[in-house]
DNA sequence: CTCTTTCTGTAGCGATCACTATGGATTGCG
DNA sequence: CGCAATCCATAGTGATCGCTACAGAAAGAG
């Protein structure tokens, strides 16, 4: 019944498959590079992921899945000021890390549009509370204010991708905090 | 001396191309979908614009071209406040324009850094004149904020790729300009 | 008209794209 | 061991990539 194990760790492929496309995107990214980097010959690649928009589809649900590590633990801060200021912060940090490629697949990808709307529903969930605990104004517009720190994500992305700094991401992050509306009292 | 006259008109095929890469960018936009585009033979295409990184040069400069008109038109109203405020109502407009493909070349292409550079140094101006004229709080972080609002267009840009409405560029537009310190008195 | 110059269309160049057929290598099971 | 099952490596599939050689068509100069 047992055949030939597989001679790579699958895993550890993975996310040297994320890793590349989150460098170089979808259509960026050829199988040849894919290979190379997850060192792993064409069949094997095809035998243990499928095709491309297959492996895409699996790195990309990792990608998010971490992603969503960060927003949870951001999410769970007591008041949504802080939980939106870490969630900036995390996003500046995560951007420009060194051990990784700069920018956000997630927010960059074309194709994973459905990922950003869950975030910011995420997002705009967590505003919601807020209004009820009181953190954020009776009346806040959250539906504006998620799609408003959904756009500042990706343009966070974009100069990240352009060479911008760690500094430079956080200076966006904490200006954007300011359109946050006070908290009533 | 004087040869075969060309059978198509340069500006017209060049705008074509433009039009083309900004719905597919660079990368994903072939000779062939160009020469389709512009109604012209490769031949044709190579003889009148060079390579297709020469032609895209042409065809973004050209996009920059227009895309300075507006911000010019912006930059010369009375206040920094006007001048951001029309700027960001264009460009929730114009990246939603039934006319145009969605979201903007020059921010999207990662080739097109030094004119997004460009943008935001002339937003920076904009801001530096307005703190000398009082519309602004002096000590007002101009380089900040201009990175903020090249950042904010961006995520602008990207959301109107997702399927955004100009009413949901407009509400960021809105929320972004909460981030202006107020006029002082 | 001929000659030169320039453009146009066909057709195809080598390289790379995503993907796979084939055959040998490596395992567990009996 | 023999057998069945599974994976690996070579090599190559047709399609498309950016780009161009070639030959015919259309203009002015003489």
């Amino acid at each position: 019944m047992a055949g030939r194990p597989r001679s790579f760790d699958r895993d550890t492929a993975l996310a040297a498959a994320v890793e590349q496309f989150w460098r170089s995107g979808f259509e960026g990214t050829s199988i040849a590079m894919l290979t190379g980097a997850m060192g792993v010959t064409p069949p094997s690649l095809y035998a243990a992921f499928g095709d491309k928009e297959t492996l895409f589809a699996e790195a990309s649900a990792e990608y998010f899945r971490r992603t969503c590590e960060g927003v949870d633990r951001a999410t769970a801060l007591p008041t949504a000021r802080e939980a939106v200021a870490r969630m900036l912060e995390d996003t500046a940090r995560a951007h420009t890390a060194a051990s990784t490629p700069p920018g956000c697949l997630m927010l960059t990808e074309p194709r994973l549009a459905a990922q950003r709307a869950d975030v910011q529903e995420r997002l705009r969930r967590r505003l919601d509370r807020g209004v009820r605990d009181g953190d954020l104004p009776a009346g806040t517009p959250t539906d504006r204010l998620a799609t408003f720190l959904v756009a500042v994500m990706r343009g966070m992305s974009g100069c990240a991708r352009d060479g911008g700094t760690t500094e430079d991401l956080l200076a966006i992050a904490e200006t954007a905090m300011t359109a946050l509306p006070a908290p009533q009292r």
